[in-house]
DNA sequence: CAGTAAAGGTTCATTATTTGAACCGTGTTA
DNA sequence: TAACACGGTTCAAATAATGAACCTTTACTG
């Protein structure tokens, strides 16, 4: 266990509800030594991360919150705007979201924002490059994103993953073509069996997808009365998401998504 | 020297032109040790406070950053635009800032923004209160904070801190009034020898102020030529942060601060 | 295409820092 | 006025941080 790490912890004390604490309560919340609590919030104070009222002797986030968070928008423009968005579909959906972003070719994984409702969730590895053939963030990225992705897909080999994963590439160029005139992908268990994918392209400013925004459900929940709701999010979120970048729908991209 | 406090301070390497680092430049600017920067990483990315690009391997600042910032206005509303303001201020004029606000009957020091082109500087302690009979933000205040200020004058001795202190309430009276025909107040080493005040008042919404924005001045720097520049600073700040706290100026409140 | 340099990351014995029970002084409450 | 809770301090004991050397991969160069 990391000392930091536990100095850190103590920030997540605070809340909308709980935005200043006494140095005994917070030793009590965090379950830490009252001295200890003390030494580390002495150094969170140093850097700034924490700030002391010096007549109420409570203690609040600092300003240094606020000039790494301006920070953090220089290097991840527009990545925080969606994870809230992300967050708040998730509420309502109660899955979990991706964001992928277009890197070079290769499609990365930018935002995960896990599920808080249930215990059986899919965890993707963020690290992980997103195969094009077999997921549904993929072929929803053939096809919206730029062209040169559908002319690579004859130069390499599509890998396999499961029994249901398309390498054929007549086959993969005609699901893209259904997807495109539904505006949404699907995938289901053709990357991992037991996971069900669906995506919603994310535009840039040229009309063509730099990302896609996907939701990941197990396959027990996958049942047919869910995908209305579903799909009303990821309509909803891939506009949001799409004016949060700056970028433009195509005039010819539905409206409304069909099952 | 504290471990957290070390680890944190990593995040300083960080600015709008350094946006990403690798582990071994970081090693090299921090000074410290490559498996120590490492873990303190870890520690950090754990926290969200760093976050890793899993391609590059390069390191970023985090999104707990944009979660805390936020937390941060709950609790200080208005406080980091205020600050920004002023720091912009300190840039022009080159002396130190202080941001006052009236909480119950005692005037707090609630921004600090020190000059960072002169040695020579006036450092005070973020912790004292107010003596509101002996600085430049007292003196505006009594002249355009809430009534019951003044009428409080009688009740309690009046402290000295230097030769040039009022104390006696009928001398106060009298200056405040000059003060609210100026819209500005000065102090000639009334509280400390040798530290010259100049102060203007951040109204509320129902035009009575609710702290003052003021301006120390060291008396070596204290010259006539430069008192133009400190008043217009003042000026506009006056304006500035009465919008920023969403409060409206009185329409008899002079729009130019003179000599 | 071998060879080199620098990158990210790991290991483990040594070292130094963190830890926490008890304590102090102060203000508030019953 | 006694009891309590608060913020803060102390110092021996215990635990966690440290860093030199090492491994592996990647990118460049003669």
């Amino acid at each position: 266990m990391g000392t930091a790490l536990n100095a850190l912890k103590m920030l997540d004390l605070f809340s909308s509800s709980l935005a200043e604490i006494g140095l005994s309560q917070i030793a009590r919340l965090s379950g830490l030594n009252k001295a200890t609590a003390l030494r580390h919030l002495r150094a969170l104070e140093e850097f700034g991360l924490i700030e002391q009222n010096p007549q109420s002797k409570t203690y609040t986030i600092g300003p240094a919150a606020v000039r790494l968070a301006a920070l953090r928008e220089i290097a991840r423009p527009g990545l925080e705007g969606a994870r809230q968005k992300m967050q708040a579909a998730m509420l309502e959906v109660g899955e979990s979201l991706h964001l992928t972003l277009l890197e070079k070719d290769t499609l990365q994984t930018a935002v995960v924002v896990e599920t808080t409702r249930h215990s059986v969730r899919v965890s993707l590895d963020p690290s992980e490059v997103i195969p094009i053939n077999a997921t549904a963030a993929g072929l929803c990225m053939l096809g919206f994103g730029p062209s040169y992705l559908r002319d690579h897909l004859d130069m390499e080999k599509q890998e396999r993953f499961t029994a249901t994963t398309l390498t054929d590439p007549d086959q993969i160029r005609e699901k893209v073509t259904l997807i495109q005139r539904a505006g949404w992908s699907n995938s289901n268990g053709s990357y991992e069996e037991g996971v069900f994918g669906f995506a919603a392209p994310i535009f840039g400013i040229s009309q063509v997808a730099l990302g896609t925004i996907s939701i990941a459900v197990p396959e027990i929940r996958a049942t047919s009365d869910r995908l209305p709701v579903i799909l009303n999010s990821l309509q909803s979120l891939s506009r949001d998401l799409t004016a949060n970048f700056g970028g433009q729908m195509p005039e010819t991209f539905p409206t409304e998504f069909h099952p």
